[in-house]
RNA sequence: CGGGGUAUAGUGCAACGGUAGCACGAGUCCUUUGGGAGGAUUUAGUCCCAGUUCGAAUCUGGGUACCCCGACCA
């Protein structure tokens, strides 16, 4: 993508009624635009961001089974008041047709999803099944904060998982586990993330949250100084002891919650009576599962966790572009050979923004610290005297001069 | 939903009840180009509705939007 063609630009100044640091960095940097309180535009290089961050985590998810499909957005009313959440769940935007029929907006899939492999699960021997999606959700928040943290329309990973017994429903459950580790580390998140105990509503002892660590969080949670797992705040009094290493020693922290997974059982085949046919030919209700994470709060929390003064500083595997290429000093002879790296490194496969602007070094590399791409490819008149480049990763000082002829072996140790 | 705050040009700021101004951005021309360049020139604004007043960005009332704290929540 050539920088010039790019219909965003950066922004000095952050609009000053942002507070939040990473939606003030990602508004500059042109990720994102604000439409109204907790509703977000994804310009293109968030939208870059946030289909690398989705890629990422349909793989791992593919990777234990999940089978992709795309639920409905619109969701019956009828649907709702088979689990009685029409009336009990707060935040659903409800909408009315034509005809007077009503509906909820999809803020959560159990109720479509239930009734949904209803119809094509009849045995023992068509389980255990997996299904997610990728979607865009809705939810009346009665308070919005924190830029695209806490959000009315926001993006979200589903999975449900269906089993004959719990048994299986926990060697699953354990599995989604270790593969939202497997995401969090694919997008930089690892370190400060913690596996966190938290409420698990009337059909289970918890719920596992998983809580990165920022100012900018919502949650309260106890760390484990010894085994490092965490209690959220909310259920914090009932456990003065760790239960994992029953040691008593806590640090408290703000964090955000970036995902969580839920055995809830019975709790939505029941309603829909949504049973199986066991070995023992015996009908018994269904078991199961559900995980979600939310790859726009993703994109948030990294920007939240990796910045510096200068801007973003995404990881790898979520920035828009593998590399930014500048050219500066804007003669023919720059221009030509800046074209030319540009052109090669995409038949290669690399995803380059390529900063053709006529502008001056500086706003060039202030932009490029602020977008925040890893990678820094410089062309100008000083590295073509030999022959090279120059390149700068963003987290770090130094630079590099590297040939061009030598240019492409040497990216292959970074995107 | 309770409490607090803010609202002036695309963005950030000014303006005693008396001509709405500055910086950045954007447009045009010229000169520039290794860390937000210089000159010339142009562009664009008082959230909405009432009221007070000779006169309102400024005062009063109502509304709306946005931000922050709390309760709630991925």
């Amino acid at each position: 993508m050539k920088q010039s063609q790019l219909f965003t630009k950066t922004l000095r100044q952050a609009p000053k009624d942002e507070k939040c640091l990473s939606v003030r960095l990602l508004l500059r940097a042109g990720f994102v635009a604000k439409l109204s309180a907790g509703v977000y535009v994804l310009l293109p290089l968030g939208l870059r961001a946030l289909q690398n961050i989705q890629k990422i985590i349909s793989q791992e998810i593919e990777n234990i089974g999940g089978q992709r499909l795309l639920m409905s957005v619109l969701i019956p009313k009828k649907n709702w008041q088979q689990t009685g959440r029409w009336k009990t769940f707060e935040e659903l935007y409800k909408v009315k047709g034509k005809n007077n029929q009503e509906y909820g907006l999809g803020s959560t899939h159990e109720e479509v999803v239930v009734p949904l492999v209803q119809k094509y699960v009849f045995s023992y021997k068509d389980l255990p099944c997996y299904v997610y999606q990728i979607q865009t959700k809705f939810r009346d928040e009665i308070r919005v904060k924190s830029g695209i943290l806490r959000t009315r329309e926001f993006d979200m990973k589903d999975l449900y998982s269906f089993h004959t017994n719990e048994k299986d429903l926990d060697r699953y459950y354990e599995k989604v586990k270790k593969t939202y580790f497997k995401i969090l580390k694919r997008v930089g998140l690892k370190a400060q993330t913690y596996l966190c105990l938290a409420s698990g509503g009337s059909f289970s002892k918890f719920s596992h949250e998983f809580q990165t660590i920022t100012s900018a969080g919502e949650d309260l949670i106890h760390i484990c100084q010894n085994c490092g797992l965490a209690i959220n705040q909310e259920i914090k009094q009932g456990y003065p002891k760790c239960p994992q290493c029953g040691k008593k020693e806590f640090k408290k922290e703000k964090a955000i919650e970036v995902g969580n997974i839920f055995k809830i059982k019975t709790k939505y085949t029941e309603p829909f009576d949504f049973q199986f046919v066991d070995k023992d030919g015996a009908r018994k209700l269904v078991i199961m599962g559900c995980y979600g994470i939310g790859p726009s709060r993703l994109m948030g929390t990294i920007v939240e966790v990796h910045n510096d003064k200068k801007g973003i500083i995404w990881p790898k595997e979520a920035a828009p572009f593998d590399v930014h290429l500048i050219q500066v000093e804007n003669s023919q002879k720059v221009k030509k050979e800046a074209e030319k790296i540009y052109q090669n490194l995409q038949k290669q496969g690399i995803e380059v923004l390529y900063d053709d602007r006529d502008k001056t070094a500086g706003e060039k590399f202030t932009d490029a610290d602020l977008i925040g791409i890893p990678v820094r490819i410089v062309v100008s008149e000083r590295t073509l005297k030999t022959n090279s480049v120059e390149i700068k990763e963003r987290n770090k000082q130094e630079t590099k001069l590297v040939r061009i002829s030598h240019l492409s072996q040497f990216l292959k140790s970074y995107v």
